[in-house]
DNA sequence: TTACAGGTAAACCGATCTGTCTACTTCATG
DNA sequence: CATGAAGTAGACAGATCGGTTTACCTGTAA
């Protein structure tokens, strides 16, 4: 793995676990054995190398999330296939995404006001929503495939909140329940 | 008001907006015009602070929903005005709560692990769910109450993050819709 | 009046933070 | 062989962090 990647990949696991303020510079150096003049040649700050981490991290979730989805189906089926997969991720089976400890996105936009994280954190979101929508275009619905694709985010926001911070791990199987009914 | 409900009204204010790690003692100092001292005499470290903040928020978010729950009726009508007030909420017609920033205690807990804070968010969200709970004894369904009230608290999870992380301040009619239903 | 609790102001401490700098090494490529 | 990019090691700088300490002030109650 290249220098910058593995500052990448490991600056992740400890900004997931700890936060982003809690963890220093420092003890990402000595995690990785990387040199800091290293770190700043291909990051020039602190705040390049989150926003490297937030990209990585969204490149990896989509790719997960979509490949989940498009391999269930079409239409509803990929719906249902999406909180299929998060329960998956809330219970561990998901190697790709590490140990669940929430949704990094969250976490980061907590960190944060009114600054460019804030941006990737709704930028994340808006792709996720975006590709619900996509998948809901034939599927039958007095309402808009707009406000029934923000529905079903609302479900699958509440559902890895509710896993996380009170740590009902089955939230995805509730919040599936649901969207079932919705898509009806 | 004394010191030490200046300091909890103000620590609270400045985390809510910038997170906890973000927000200096000295900052809270500057702003309250209080001495370090008596800062640390009341509260014996900034951790003891936090937690205290933590409880003060519990308390005033508390009592603002059961009030708005209790004073709409019992049963299926007070959770439908569980979500008319994250609606109000997220609108920012709630002076108590102060502008709408997202959840406090999923802010809170995101920037530690395995810590005393954690502890206190995952109990404050345990207490919300378990008055959600509370409200649904009479309540018709072939659901066991708790995990009614689970499946409540996602949708309330949900909307609240929606809200705050994708801009979406409709995410509470959503959730309510989608509550009817489900209480149907 | 005296004693004391609670408060301010500000210097101070050691630790840690992000970021820079110097000196040396390694290695691939022209 | 020479050159230059990419790397390590580590000292260093300046700022800020949480927290302590000293000296002084103020109001109240015995």
């Amino acid at each position: 793995m290249s220098k910058p990647d593995l500052l990448i990949h490991t600056a992740f696991k400890l900004f997931y676990e700890h936060g982003i303020h809690a963890v220093g510079i420092n003890t990402i150096l000595s995690e990785t054995g990387v040199a800091k003049k290293t770190l700043y040649r291909h990051f020039g700050s602190k705040e390049a190398l989150v926003e490297a981490v937030l990209i990585y991290r969204d490149q990896i979730f989509m790719d997960w999330l979509t490949s989940r989805m498009l391999a269930a189906g079409e239409g509803k089926v990929a719906i249902l296939a999406l909180f299929d997969a998060l329960d998956d991720w809330f219970h561990d089976r998901v190697d790709v995404l590490l140990p669940f400890k929430g949704c990094f996105f969250i976490k980061a936009n907590g960190e944060f006001s009114n600054h460019a994280v804030n941006a990737l954190c709704q930028k994340h979101k808006q792709n996720i929503t975006s590709f619900i929508q996509a998948n809901l275009i034939d599927c039958s619905s007095e309402l808009s495939v707009a406000e029934l694709a923000q529905s079903i985010s609302v479900l699958k926001e509440g559902a890895i909140s509710q896993a996380y911070v009170a740590g009902d791990l089955d939230a995805a199987k509730r919040a599936k329940a649901m969207a079932v009914t919705l898509l009806d």
